[in-house]
DNA sequence: TAGTGGTCTAGACCACGGT
DNA sequence: CCGTGGTCTAGACCACTAG
C-alpha cells in the first residue's frame, strides 16, 4: 500500500511495488502489468503518478511499453542485470538464489590530510558448495560522516543500511562512468580466465548532494548493462 | 519555434532546440539554462512539457538539475561523450572539429533468407593531417524496407538523415547492451594500441516499434559513457 | 468500439537555495 | 522572502491495438 505521509514520493512507493512484484515472481517475463486505469483505483493516484513509476522502471529496462496494448515485463536475460546497482541481496535473493559477500580488506586510509573508510568486498552467488562472483566493489566512504564505520563487518552488513540506520544519511543518485579494463589479480581469481570486464567508477551522493561514497565496481562479465536511449 | 501542428512533440521539439542552444555555445558549460517558468512564458506550453524536455537531456547527461537553484549545462569532459549516439557528424562540427567517415564496408548479405544492407564506419575527426577515430559502426539494415539503400554513398551521407528524408523512417530508440571486448584488427587499425574498449550492441527501433537497424558500436576509449543512476 | 498508452493543460502545494 | 525545482491532481484529446 501507499503512504502519503511518508517522505518517500508515490511514484517512487509504487516503483518499489511493481519492481517487487516483478522480482517475487508475481508478473513474469512476458507479463502485462495492470495499466494505468487499473493502478489508478487500485491505488487513489493519478496517472502522471503511476506514469513516472513505469517510466523509471522502463528506463532501468525492467518494463516494455506497448502502444495501445500495454506494459510488459522484459525480463529476457538469463544474465544477472546491472541495473541494479544497489541492493545487490535482495535482487540475488529474488532470483531465488544465495547472495554471498566476503570483505576482502577493510582498512582506513588518508587520502590529502582525510581520513577514509576503504572497503573492498566480493560480491556473488552460492552456486552447490562454489561461489560465483559478480562484483568486485570498492567503497571510500568519508570517517568525517561516518565515525567508527570500520569497525563495522560488512560481510554481514549492507553498506547502504547501516548509512541509513546507523548514520541517518541516504544515498540517493549514483553518478558513474564505464569502462573497459584488462583483467588482473582480483578478477582473475574472482572471475576466472576471461580477459576484459566492464567497470563502473564514480560518486555517490546523498539528499543534499554531499559525496557519501567514492565506489569502483568491477563487473563478472555474467553481468550485463542494457539500456535504452532516444534518438534525435 | 515551436510548431503545434507538427507531428513531433512539443517535449521533443523544445529538447531539440536546448540540446542545440548547448551544442552551438548559447549556453555553456556551467551555464543555467531557463527556468521552467521562463520557458512557459516564452514558448506557452505547461510545466510538464517542458519538465519531459529538460528529463530527457537530464537522462542524456547534458544537463543537471540542482534543486532551488536551477538547471545547469554540465560538459565538463574534454573526453567526447557518448549520450550522442546520433548526431555524430553534427556534434563534432559544434565542438568546432571537422568530422569525418570512412565506409570500410558496404555490401548486401543475406541472414536467414533475407536480404540485409551490411555498413561498417570508422568515424572520427580531422587532426591536422591525421585523423582521430573514435568510433567503429557496424549497421545491419533490411533491405525490405530500405530498398536499393546499397547505392548510396555513406563517406557523404548520415545514415539517419537518409532513412528520415528518403525512406520517411524515423530512428527513435535504441536498445543497447554495454560490453567490453578486446582489441582487434579493426581496433588496432583505427584507434591504436589500447587492449580493451567499449561496445554497444543492440537494435534501432522506429515509431512503431519496428526494429530498423541491428547496430554495433565499438567506441575509442577517448568516449566516456557517463551515467546517473537513482539508488533505492 | 473499447481499452490502452502518448501528449498536454492548468492548476495546487511543497522543499530547497539565496537575499 | 521570492524564485527555483519536486510532487501531485483532475481533467482533456489523440493514436494505436484488437475484437
Amino acid at each position: 500500500m501507499l503512504d502519503r505521509q511518508d517522505v518517500i514520493p508515490l511514484y517512487s512507493q509504487l516503483e518499489g511495488i511493481i519492481k517487487n512484484d516483478i522480482l517475487s515472481g508475481k508478473y513474469k517475463d512476458g507479463d502485462r502489468i495492470p495499466s494505468e486505469s487499473q493502478f489508478m483505483l487500485e491505488y487513489s493516484i493519478t496517472r502522471t503518478t503511476i506514469r513516472k513509476a513505469i517510466e523509471n522502471l522502463v528506463n532501468q529496462g525492467l518494463l516494455e511499453k506497448i502502444h495501445g496494448k500495454g506494459v510488459f515485463v522484459r525480463l529476457r536475460e538469463v544474465k544477472y542485470n546491472m541495473w541494479n546497482f544497489c541492493g545487490f541481496s535482495d535482487y540475488i535473493k529474488r532470483r531465488g538464489e544465495k547472495p554471498v559477500t566476503n570483505v576482502i580488506s577493510s582498512e582506513v586510509v588518508t587520502i590529502k590530510d582525510e581520513e577514509f573508510f576503504k572497503l573492498i568486498r566480493a560480491r556473488g552467488v552460492k552456486k552447490g558448495e562454489d561461489t560465483e562472483y559478480l562484483t568486485i566493489d570498492t567503497s571510500i566512504i568519508p570517517m568525517s560522516l561516518f565515525k567508527d564505520i570500520h569497525t563495522i563487518n560488512f560481510n554481514n552488513n549492507s553498506l547502504y543500511s547501516i548509512m541509513k540506520r546507523e548514520y541517518k544519511i541516504t544515498p540517493k543518485t549514483a553518478k558513474l562512468t564505464i569502462k573497459a579494463i584488462e583483467s588482473n589479480d582480483f578478477t582473475r581469481n574472482y572471475f576466472g580466465d576471461e580477459n576484459v570486464y566492464l567497470s563502473a567508477i564514480g560518486e555517490v551522493i546523498d539528499d543534499n548532494g554531499v559525496i557519501v561514497e567514492k565506489v569502483n565496481v568491477i563487473y563478472n562479465s555474467k553481468i550485463e548493462f542494457n539500456m535504452v536511449t532516444d534518438i534525435g
